[in-house]
RNA sequence: GGAGAGGUGGCUGAGUGGUCGAAAGCGGCGGUCUCGAAAACCGUUAUGGCGCAAGUCAUCCAGGGUUCGAAUCCCUGCCUCUCCGCCA
C-alpha cells in the first residue's frame, strides 16, 4: 500500500498515477473521506480515554486511602459508555480506510513511460539473433508429441484443459531446466534457495498484493481459507512478513522453485495452444529485499540474473519496459523478458522483473534497521522470474529442433539430462 | 483426530484487576578503565497512531465480553509444545 501521509499530502499526484495505470481512482477519494472522519473521531475518543485514565488512577488512590469514590465511578460509567460507542465508529472508519488503502495501486516510477497497452512498451535491448532454419520450423506441440515429451490428451483427461503431463525425457527436461536455473542463481548470483509451501493463507496473499482485488483469479480452498500460489513470489516475499531485518544484511536474495496455479478465467481460446498458457506450471523465482536507495540498481542486476538464464540456454530474447497502462497494480517498474520462439513465430514472456518499492513491504510489514537501535524503516521488495518454465521449454525445443524432428539438448542442461545430447523421435 | 500445557519486548523469562508499557537476565548501543581488547562497573535500549508542538492514545497472539479500570477474569478463534492415534 501507499503511505497514508503521502496520499493526504499529494492526492492529485496519486490520482494521476492511478489513471496512468488505467485503473480506477475511486479508492483514493474513498480513502481521503474515511480518513478525515477517522482522524476526527479518533481525536475525540482519545481525549475521553485520557480522561478515563486519569480519573481511574484517582479512583485507585481514593480506594486505597479508604475514601468513597462512587461519584467518580458513576461519572466514568457514562464516559465509558460514550467511549464504547465511539470505538465502534472508529473501528468501522478504520476498516473503511484500510479497505480503500489496499485497493489503491502502487504508483509508477517516474522513469516508466506513460502508455495504454503492450504496444506502447519500448524494447530496450535485444540479445542474440532470430535463428534461421533450412527447413520449416514446427511448433512445439508437434515436436513434443512426436518426441514423446508431453502427453497433452492425458493431461486434459486427468485435470482438464490447460493441465500438462510431461512424459519421459520431457519430464526430465523440465526437471533439468529448473535444477540448472536454481544452481545458477545459488552458485553464481548469490541467492539462497527456498522451497516454499504451495498453499498460503489470506494474509500472505494480502501481503504481496494478490488480495483483496484478485480473489477470483486464484485457485482457493474455501474450507481452509487457503490459496494455491500463482507464483513463488507470494510465499518467498512473505518469508519475512512482520519481521525487522538487520540493515547491514541487506540486500537479501532468495530464490525458489515452485508450481504456480492460475485460473486464467476467460483466457481460453487464442494463444493457449500447447504450452503457451496453462493453469499449472513451474517457475524459478528470485526475490530481493533491499534498502530504498539501492532498489533500482538491484532491479537492473535482478533483470541481468534472469537474462543470464536465457543467455546460458543460448536463446534469443528482448527486454521491454512495461508502460504505465500494462503494469501490474503492485509494481512501480517492470521489465519483461521475451524469448523468441521460431515454431510459433512469437516473442513469449518468460520473466517479469519488478521493483515494488515499499508497496509490498507496507502491506506485509517488512522493515529493517539501518543501525542497531535505529528506527525501523520499510524495505523495498523486488522479484523476477528466473525464469518461467513452459515457455522456456517451448523456446528450447523450437530453437533446437532439427530437420529430422530431433532436438539438440543445450549444453548446460546435458549434465542434468544424464549426458543425453539429442532427443530423438520415438520409434 | 483425542488428551494436556502454553502464547508477554531482539531473545529468555517474572507478573496479587488499580503508578504495568511491563521485574530480572541475556543481547545491542554509549561511556569509565585499557596502548588496545576482554572482564568489571555506570548509563541506555519496544512498536504504531493522532498532533506544528506540548502531549496524548493504543498495543502483553487475534477477536469479543465483564469492570469505573484488564497483561491479569470469562468466551471464541488461531498458533506452538508434549503424549496418544493415523499416515507419505
Amino acid at each position: 500500500m501507499l503511505d497514508p501521509k503521502y496520499i493526504r499530502a499529494n492526492a492529485d499526484a496519486v490520482r494521476q498515477g492511478v489513471k496512468n495505470k488505467k485503473m480506477d481512482a475511486a479508492a483514493v477519494d474513498e480513502f481521503l473521506e474515511a480518513d478525515e472522519l477517522w482522524r476526527k473521531q479518533t481525536t475525540e475518543v482519545d481525549q475521553l480515554k485520557a480522561l478515563r485514565n486519569t480519573v481511574s488512577e484517582e479512583i485507585s488512590k481514593m480506594k486505597r486511602a479508604g475514601q468513597d469514590a462512587s461519584a467518580e465511578i458513576t461519572r466514568m460509567r457514562e464516559v465509558s459508555d460514550r467511549i464504547k460507542e465511539l470505538d465502534v465508529e472508529v473501528k468501522e472508519l478504520d476498516e473503511r480506510t484500510q479497505r480503500a488503502l489496499l485497493l489503491i495501486p502502487n504508483l509508477p516510477s517516474a522513469t516508466v513511460p506513460v502508455g495504454d497497452s503492450p504496444e506502447d512498451n519500448p524494447v530496450i535491448r535485444e540479445w542474440g539473433t532470430q535463428k534461421t532454419f533450412d527447413f520449416e520450423p514446427v511448433p512445439h506441440w508437434d515436436i513434443a508429441t512426436n518426441l514423446g515429451l508431453v502427453d497433452f490428451e492425458r493431461g486434459t483427461r486427468m485435470s482438464g484443459s490447460g493441465f500438462i503431463c510431461y512424459t519421459g525425457m520431457g519430464a526430465r527436461l523440465e526437471r533439468a531446466l529448473y535444477s540448472w536455473m536454481l544452481d545458477l542463481h545459488t552458485t553464481q548470483h548469490g541467492y539462497k534457495e527456498l522451497f516454499p509451501p504451495l498453499l498460503v493463507n489470506r494474509n500472505s496473499m494480502i501481503g504481496t498484493g494478490q488480495l483483496p482485488k484478485f480473489e477470483f483469479d486464484m485457485y482457493r480452498l474455501p474450507d481452509d481459507d487457503l490459496f494455491l500460489i500463482p507464483t513463488a513470489e507470494v510465499p518467498v516475499t512473505n518469508f519475512y512478513r512482520e519481521d525487522i531485518l538487520d540493515g547491514r544484511e541487506l540486500p537479501i536474495r532468495l530464490t525458489g522453485y515452485s508450481s504456480c496455479f492460475r485460473r486464467e478465467a476467460g483466457a481460453a481460446g487464442k494463444d493457449t495452444r500447447g504450452l503457451l498458457r496453462v493453469h499449472e506450471f513451474h517457475k524459478v523465482e528470485m526475490v530481493k529485499f533491499t534498502q530504498p536507495e539501492t532498489s533500482y540498481a538491484e532491479l537492473e542486476t535482478l533483470t541481468a540474473n534472469a537474462e543470464a538464464v536465457l543467455q546460458g540456454l543460448g536463446l534469443t530474447y528482448r527486454v521491454v519496459v512495461l508502460c504505465t497502462g500494462d503494469m501490474s497494480a503492485t509494481s512501480a517498474k517492470t521489465y519483461d523478458l521475451e524469448v523468441w520462439a521460431p515454431g510459433v513465430q512469437q516473442w513469449l514472456e518468460v520473466s517479469s522483473c519488478s521493483n515494488f518499492e515499499d508497496y509490498q513491504a507496507r502491506r506485509a510489514n517488512i522493515r529493517f534497521r539501518r543501525e542497531p537501535g535505529a528506527k525501523p524503516e520499510f524495505v523495498h521488495t523486488l522479484n523476477g522470474s528466473g525464469v518461467a518454465l513452459p515457455r522456456t521449454f517451448i523456446a528450447v525445443v523450437e530453437n533446437y529442433q532439427q530437420a529430422d524432428g530431433s532436438v539438440v539438448v543445450p549444453e548446460v542442461l546435458r549434465p542434468y539430462m544424464g549426458g543425453v545430447e539429442v532427443l530423438e523421435p520415438q520409434k
